[in-house]
DNA sequence: CGAACTTTTGACAAGCATCAACACGTGTGG
DNA sequence: CCACACGTGTTGATGCTTGTCAAAAGTTCG
C-alpha cells in the first residue's frame, strides 16, 4: 500500500548517518509496505494499555509520547519530528506502555509490527540500524529524565528548545534560527514537569532576557550560546555526529 | 577470558524471557570473551563524555548510570541489578553520554564493544534479543519521567521501590517482601529528584504509615497494595511478562 | 578510637502550584 | 455574517511542597 508521492526516504536517510547500509537493506526498507494515514491535530494513534501491532514514522507534521499518571496529570515524554520513527516499544512488545497522540496535523507511514520484524531477521544490518535508533531516543530519554528532575524551569524549557533546534535543524526544518514549535504552553509544561501557568512566565521572562522571541507558532533563537548556557545543553546525546553552532 | 566459576548465563537467562534462541545463539552468546572485573562500591566504571568501546553485565552487585548537571547536581538514570546489561548504549556509540559507576561491590563481565558487535551481526536472533533487552531499558527510562516530572516525592519513591521490588524478584533477591537497598538516601534523592533531606523525611513518613520498614541496607514492603497505590505503580512497563502479586 | 560518611532534626526560604479571572483569536453554527 | 463557545495566553494573589543551611546523633571502617 505504498504512498505513490511519499517515500520512507526521510527515515532510511536518518537511518543511514550512523549505519552503513548495503543496497539491498536500502532497498528492503524503502520496500516496506505501509499504510499512510493523515490525520488530524490530536489525533490518537495509539493508547497506553492497548495493544499495539504497528510501529510508525513521521512522514510530515509532529507526534509525541505520553504517559499518564495515576493522579490525572500528563508526562509527555518525547515529540517526534519528521522522519522519526515512533513506537517500536509498544510494537515489539504488543502492549503499548506510552499513548501516541499526533500534536500537528500531519501524516505517518504505519508498518505492521510483522512485517518489520520480518524483514529485521532477514537483514541484520537493517536491524541494527533501528536498534541504533532506538538507542538515540533511549538515549534522549536519559536526558529528559535529568531535564525534569535537576533542573530549574527556566533551565528546563531553554533545555528542550535547544534540542528541538538540533533535531530540526538535522531535518532541514530551521531557518536562521526559527523553527516550528506547534506546543501550546500547557505541552510544554506536560513535556517538562511544570504547571502551564509558569510555563508562561517562565518564557516571558526568556523573552525579557532577548534569549528567544516567539509568536503563535513558531520560536525564534535569538542567543544561542545564551540559550545553551542556561539549558546546561550539550548535544551529545542526540548522537547526531558533527553538530555545529546553529546557523 | 572467560571466568572459570562465573558465566552470563543469568543474563542470556533474562534475555530468553522474552525471545526464542537456538541453541547455536545460546552458545555463541555464553562463549562471548568477556573480561571479569570485581569492583569496590563506588568505583567507577566510565565516565560521562569518555570514549567507551564496551558493554559490560552485571554478575553481582548493584551499579547505577549517572548524568551530571551543569550546576553540578546529579541525576540517577537508574539502577542496575544482577543479569542486566549495561552501558550497551555508550558502547555501540562509542562515546559515554553517562556515567556508569558501581553501588556496592561486586563483579562486571566486560565485553569489548567490536566482538559483541561482530556476534550481534552474524546472528538476528541474538541481536533482537539484546536489542528488546535495550529497549525494556527504555521504557523504564520512559516510566522514570514521569516519575520525576509529575508524582510528587511520596509516589516517586514508593514507585522507585515498587519498580526495584519486582526487578529483583525477577532474579530470585526478594525474599516474602524483603530486598536488600544498598542506596543511601542521598543517592534516592538524585534517582527521584529530590534532596536528600526530603527523601529522609518522606521515607520515615511512609515508615509511620506502616507502608515499609528498613534498615540500614535493606527494605522490606509492608503494604504491597498501600505501596503501588502511594506510587501509582503499574509493573507493564518492565514487561517482564505475568508479574504476579508480591509474595 | 577517630575520621568520614550517613541519617536525622529544626528553622527558614524559595520555587512552583493552585485558583481565579480576563484577554485574545479562531472557528462554527445559527 | 454575526454571536458565541472554546482553546490558549496572560496576570494576580496566595499557599504548599520541596530546597537550603546548619548541626547533632548514629554508623562504618581502617
Amino acid at each position: 500500500m505504498s504512498a505513490i508521492a511519499e517515500s520512507l526516504q526521510p527515515v532510511l536517510s536518518k537511518l543511514e548517518k550512523r549505519v552503513n547500509l548495503s543496497d539491498e537493506d536500502r532497498r528492503a526498507f524503502l520496500n516496506l509496505p505501509f499504510t499512510r494515514k493523515d490525520l488530524g491535530a490530536g489525533a490518537c494513534l495509539t493508547r497506553e494499555g492497548d495493544p499495539a501491532r504497528t510501529c510508525s514514522a513521521v512522514l510530515s507534521g509532529f507526534a509525541y509520547r505520553h504517559k499518564t499518571i495515576a493522579n490525572g496529570a500528563r508526562q509527555i515524554i518525547s515529540v517526534q519530528v519528521v522522519g522519526d520513527l515512533l513506537d517500536v516499544e509498544n510494537a515489539l512488545f504488543g502492549t503499548a506502555t506510552h499513548s501516541v497522540q499526533m500534536m500537528t496535523s500531519g501524516s505517518l507511514a504505519v508498518i505492521p509490527a510483522a512485517v518489520l520484524e520480518k524483514v529485521m531477521a532477514e537483514r541484520p544490518a537493517l536491524q541494527r540500524a533501528v536498534w541504533l535508533s532506538t538507542l538515540v531516543d533511549s538515549s534522549v530519554f536519559g536526558e529528559w529524565i535529568a531535564n525534569v528532575g535537576r533542573r530549574d524551569a527556566r533551565a528546563r524549557i531553554s533545555h528542550l528548545l535547544c534540542e528541538l533546534a538540533v533535531r530540526l535543524k538535522a531535518v532541514g526544518l530551521l531557518r536562521s534560527g526559527t523553527y516550528d514549535l506547534p506546543m501550546t504552553q500547557e505541552q510544554i509544561g506536560d513535556a517538562t514537569g511544570l504547571t502551564a501557568v509558569h510555563v508562561n512566565r517562565t518564557i516571558q521572562d526568556l523573552r525579557r532576557s532577548g534569549v528567544i522571541s516567539n509568536d503563535k507558532r513558531s520560536v525564534t533563537v535569538q542567543n544561542w550560546r545564551a540559550l545553551t548556557d542556561i539549558g546546561g545543553f550539550d548535544p551529545a546525546y542526540l548522537h547526531e555526529g558533527t553538530v555545529a553552532a546553529l546557523s
